[in-house]
DNA sequence: TTTTGTGAACTAGTTCACAGCT
DNA sequence: AGCTGTGAACTAGTTCACAAAA
């Protein structure tokens, strides 16, 4: 009945690299320091210090230095980051060097637009395949050319493709059976746009992005700010 | 910073009410608790205690009842929470109590699948316009009939319309172009689907869903897990 | 009883500030 | 000099645990 209330693991971890979870606020960052990094090797920058980037972009330079500290030592003291350099270490981290292949199950108005979303395949994702259910969608194309497959034969192609995320975009009535069957197809890794909570095993990473939420916590702010304008 | 203290609400809660920011991790969490209320309702369920609501929907009681607490005292002690008038507070605090219209600049393949998306439409909010400048669109309609404007008109039809929210999905090179014409019509929330970060004023909410890092915070799940399998 | 509402305790996350390297 | 990497301090967020109410 009662937890049994942890006793303080000890965690050593005197080289970096130990698997203690990464907060997804510190991924999220990354990523976004990747995104800095590429601006600036466009603009011909090769070397930047943690309080530039910081300025630069509005974050903050310590912060900046913790997450990348926690990975590595990729600074040298008195000079900053080699912009190269720190974007190919962060490419490793992320995993971006190698290519990721997406499935996006769900060939509705979102799961076509986000086939075709320029933004996904910058970074070496590849958007190999669209899933759905309906007779007349399989076997067309999105616009940008991404085939659309039957569902049931998404494990066979996320074997055959080596397919390693998914990305949902189907109705909330159908968002659990369809990850469910996302999950036995072998994928560790799923983007999801239904609303609601899904369940899915620990090894299995979710991440939701949830629409109706993002637009009713803007409501809320609009709310508060209505009623208290001086 | 501010410091006016004021009751502000028209009908509920005694005590609380303190404009001290509320966090944005609360307020998605109401969202999240309106929908949940909403298949209770829909299930017949009267009434609803925290601890059964965190069970079903795996979050957690004492952060339920902290949520709630904060504005107002909602609960009945010994019983709970009655679903239905939980519902109609929830609803008013999230401002959802009143029609909400919403503009999407960007009539793209994002824009066009966010205007017909059903989410969108349920708890009250209304996609009244998508705005594009390219010519051959505008006059068009989304598939689900949404008007596409053109972009100058922005500003007038915000204000004819009575529009409170935009939402951002154009490219990223034009996105603090579209969003400086944004806030120039006098829209105080965006929800932005353009990656990178963009400058608004103080008194505009800005929340952005950026799908590459999304992507790319799942491609770190499946690098770590890669090379840590036992 | 049961269950809320809430201070206290705890945990996570951020920022400061500085030792130490270049 | 300039800048990183990092313990320490601080702030935000969550969970516990219990007094009070129905």
């Amino acid at each position: 009945m009662k937890r049994t209330n942890k006793p303080l693991p000890p965690r050593p971890s005197k080289a970096k690299q130990s698997l203690d979870q990464v907060s997804e606020l510190t991924t999220n960052r990354l990523s976004v320091y990747l995104r800095c990094l590429n601006q600036l090797e466009g603009a011909g920058v090769r070397t930047i210090s943690s309080r530039a980037l910081a300025d630069q972009f509005h974050l903050n330079a310590a912060q900046i230095r913790k997450d990348l500290a926690y990975f590595g030592e990729f600074g040298v003291r008195g000079v900053g980051y080699y912009v190269r350099d720190l974007k190919r270490h962060l490419r490793q981290i992320l995993g971006l060097d190698r290519r990721l292949r997406v499935a996006i199950v769900g060939a509705g108005n979102l799961g076509l637009a986000l086939a075709d979303y320029p933004g996904f395949r910058q970074e070496g994702f590849e958007i190999a395949a669209l899933f759905d259910n309906l007779k007349d969608k399989v076997g067309q194309r999105s616009r940008g050319g991404v085939p659309i497959h039957d569902i049931h034969d998404l494990k066979k192609l996320v074997r055959h493709n080596g397919i390693s995320i998914a990305v949902i975009a189907v109705p909330e009535a159908s968002a659990q059976r369809v990850i469910d069957l996302v999950v036995a197809s072998g994928i560790k890794a799923v983007l999801n746009f239904s609303p609601g909570a899904l369940q899915v095993p620990r090894d299995v990473k979710l991440k939701s992005v949830d629409l109706t939420v993002s637009l009713e916590s803007l409501s809320f702010y609009l709310a508060r700010g209505d009623s208290e304008e001086s």
